[in-house]
DNA sequence: ATTATCTATAGATCTATAGATAATGC
DNA sequence: ATTATCTATAGATCTATAGATAATGC
């Protein structure tokens, strides 16, 4: 009734995937399912993307790029670490508040398919390697200052991820628990974020 | 060949499902799997736990109190508030280093079935109200001592799982990105536990 | 007799494709 | 003619059960 005449039906299914892939994952969801979503004929899926597999590749390549954008962002910026370090952090924690069904999709998938590791570290491996080498090399340049406590690049790195990704990981169980509606959960993200930030620019200090 | 002889089916059977629903959680585990991983026939599955979600539940409930023990444990020691935060975020660590895929398991088949949360609800709900009072006044006498900033305890123990948790939920795509082999792995994971304890407390401090 | 184990199979998926029919672009 | 859509179905699962057979406890 209301659907969009003009949008092709390859990009309805391919919109109707990445949501169910998103809320379920990809075993989870069938070929069916998207083509019920999109309105269209299960065959219809195959017609466009061919297998399944390809369907979720063509969307999950996408959504990690997102998920790990900012990290491998090179910014040149002459702003103090700690400073451009919270803005990191504020930037990957708001793609996430944007997508909050991202941190599922990808730890879903990365951890139940061992090729879809290794697919990763062939696309972004040179040019993460780079983006890391310099984010060694300014947080060694802070460490040396004094500014910061020793850390390794690993370390903190591991400690912004976990922290930004929990509460979207953990959201569906935090909001039964708890009963919390929409609106009592964009209070509770905001928060959050202060909160990340705040703990990890105290946890680094020397 | 080298099978336990005395151990009843029923047991194996229940052992073989923990493993594999450790492994690839719920959906990805089939009866036919597990009676394989049992040595037995499929049908003896279903004969000893008739479904198998009922199977799965036996496993899961003691799963999710292992995950929830150390933070619902009621210590009375009188020992300062900083010092308990502390064997408590350790405790719960070391839990997660003894069951690795402890994590995963609760997070995919909470995330993925309501019902679940629901009836975790049910099951721990009054005794962990009791233990999150104790929590929140423990923390309240502590800030307002002034030993630690204000922080709610949400706030607090969102941190705390966090940072547990996420080595642990990530640990397949770490060790692929990396190369990390086990002997280098067990080094991270002993390492990440002083981090954890490190960023924490110094996070809330005042 | 009761309990444990096996074989066989029903019924419900689900992915992928073959082949017919309708719609569109020259 | 080519491209898009549909119907129908093969072939591979997977869960759960019915019913036959073997093992065990009195």
């Amino acid at each position: 009734m209301t659907e969009e005449k003009n949008a092709d039906t390859g990009q309805i299914i391919l919109d109707s995937a990445e949501r169910l892939f998103l809320e379920k994952g990809f075993a989870r969801t069938s070929t069916t399912e998207i083509a019920k979503e999109a309105g269209c004929n299960q065959s219809l899926v195959h017609y466009y993307y061919r297998t399944k597999e390809r369907l979720f590749e063509a969307i999950f390549e996408l959504k990690l790029k997102l998920f790990l954008g900012n990290f491998l962002k090179i910014g040149n910026d002459d702003i103090p670490f700690e400073e451009k370090l919270k803005r990191k952090i504020e930037a990957h924690y708001d793609i996430l508040a944007a997508n909050p069904r991202l941190p599922f999709l990808v730890l879903n998938e990365l951890t139940s398919d061992t090729n879809r590791i290794t697919s990763l570290k062939k696309k972004v491996g040179t040019y993460a390697k780079v983006a890391l080498k310099q984010f060694e090399d300014e947080l060694a340049i802070a460490i040396a200052k004094g500014t910061i406590r020793n850390i390794t690049p690993l370390d903190l790195i591991l400690t912004i991820i976990s922290m930004n990704v929990a509460l979207f990981l953990a959201s569906p169980i935090i909001r039964e628990l708890m009963d919390i509606d929409d609106k009592a959960f964009d209070v509770l993200v905001a928060r959050r974020k202060q909160e990340n930030v705040a703990i990890i620019l105290k946890g680094i200090k020397p």
